[in-house]
RNA sequence: GUGAGUGUAGCUCAGGUGGUUAGAGCACCAGAUUGUGGCUCUGGGGGCCGUGGGUUCAAGUCCCAUCACUCACCCCA
């Protein structure tokens, strides 16, 4: 117990930590490209920030937060996602009296206390975009483009981009009454999860996998019959910005996103090869939730994408992501002195610039070979107590498997001219 | 929270119906080559057989519990 990762969680290991920094560096050009900057909040904030935010009645406030009392009595969370806390920054440190809109992005941890499972943590990572300031459904388009070009530089693009509109404040709640109307009479049809659905949020029924539910729901009509004019009007704006951007999609009138705060544009990244937990990515637009954190209104958009399921995903169509492997210079040496003058050897090199190991076991010169060829060295510089004399020193090509005798003193200069 | 499957060396896995000192391949270390990597050969170190309890003369093997992992439901990233 002592020694293993709590459940749900992992380490990333050297050999594996590349291919998440070279994502985050795509990520990361990427966003300045578009003009987003980087935000770090804290890994935890106010419980109440994601009750209010994410909703109460949601599956991830429900039942799935790490939430704790800390010695002050405070009731904190573990983000279970990213955008409410950078909703709260972004009022936190007024930004909305900067110039708009404010264009956000971020990499990090999320926690949700859930069942492990292929493509599923209890500690897993995002990466995510937030715009906050702009109605414009240009804005929507740009949000959707960036994640699409994030997949893209990563070397994904057999994904499917679902998208659908879950209408605003104005339209949705007779929605929700027209379903409520529709499925009165066959409500003991339904699964007990939909009908407590049925009181909290009708719109999840229509997702429901459960085949009695998708029966039912069937006479229902889409909701994308029902948006009022404005939301309407959106939703063709986004996509007819999807098609100039040549980004194919899919519309889905039943995709729901499990968060209560989203309105308008809802999207979901998947990947349909990838098995159970297929959605690499989603996001969507909320309108109302810089007001419901207690800030003026504001309307927002953005996504949050799982690295994990990216990883997932690059493995299952089994492409690598490239990264260059530093070669570097090992040092062996043979006996207490030539070993001490090593060290110092070693760390001039370092100091300039060039990446450099050797042994500290006092091994056979054999054994350091094979550790070097193990490092990865292209060179290795052979130093024994003979060549100390003479202030020489060996260089050795490991890939042609030649050596010459050099002077000692300038090994520096002539490893230098060598890159 | 519900269901199913699996836990033996660092890794991948063998260990018919219970029966002596638990094995292999890879990896690691060393030697063959007293100062030269990859290939080969030889040898070596390594195991609370997930944990706890039970049945039995005897348990890696059977039973129960527990924990972990895996997959699915649910939900999502």
């Amino acid at each position: 117990m002592l020694a293993k990762a709590p459940r749900g969680t992992r380490d990333i290991l050297p050999g594996e930590v590349e291919e998440w920094s070279t994502l985050e560096t795509f990520f990361r050009n990427l966003c300045k490209n578009y003009n987003y900057r980087e935000i770090r909040t804290p890994i935890f904030e106010h419980t109440e920030l994601f009750s209010r935010s994410v909703g109460e009645d949601t599956d991830i406030v429900g039942k799935e937060m790490y939430t704790f009392l800390d010695k002050g009595k405070r009731s904190l969370t573990l983000r279970p996602e990213g955008t409410a806390s950078t909703v709260r920054a972004f009022l936190e440190h007024k930004m909305y009296a900067q110039a708009q809109p404010t264009k956000l992005f971020y990499f990090g941890p999320m926690f949700r206390y859930d069942r492990p499972q292929a493509g599923r943590y209890r500690q897993f990572h995002q990466l995510g975009a937030e715009a906050f300031g702009s109605a414009s459904p240009e804005i929507d388009a740009e949000i959707i483009c960036l994640a699409m070009d994030f997949f893209q530089s990563a070397g994904l693009n057999q994904l499917s981009l679902e998208i659908n509109s879950v209408g605003c404040p104005q339209c949705r709640p007779g929605y929700r009454e027209e379903i409520r109307k529709i499925l009165e009479k066959n409500r003991r049809d339904l699964c007990p999860d939909c009908q407590s659905r049925f009181e909290t949020n009708p719109l999840r029924i229509l997702d429901c996998k459960i085949e009695g539910c998708r029966e039912v729901t069937l006479q229902v009509p889409e909701i994308l019959d029902h948006l009022c004019s404005y939301c309407v009007q959106h939703f063709e704006d986004v996509i007819n910005f999807l098609k100039l951007l040549e980004i194919s999609y899919q519309v889905n009138p039943k995709l729901v996103r499990g968060l209560d705060y989203y309105t308008n544009t809802a999207f979901e990244i998947v990947d349909t090869g990838l098995g159970s937990q297929n959605s690499l990515g989603g996001g969507g637009r909320y309108d109302g939730l810089v007001e419901t954190c207690g800030g003026s209104a504001t309307p927002g958009v953005g996504f949050a994408i799982g690295l994990e399921r990216v990883l997932l995903s690059l493995e299952q169509q089994s492409s690598q992501l490239e990264y260059t492997e530093e070669s570097r210079i090992f040092v062996a040496t043979l006996g207490p002195s030539a070993s001490a003058r090593g060290l110092q050897l070693v760390t001039e090199l370092r100091r300039n610039g060039i990446a450099a190991e050797k042994d500290y076991q006092d091994r056979s010169l054999k054994a350091q070979m094979k550790q070097a060829d193990r490092v990865g060295a292209a060179k290795v510089l052979i130093l024994g107590e003979e060549e100390l004399e003479k202030g020489k020193i060996v260089l050795r090509d490991m890939e042609k498997g030649d050596q010459r005798e050099v002077e000692l003193e300038e090994i520096l200069q002539i490893l230098k001219n060598d890159l």
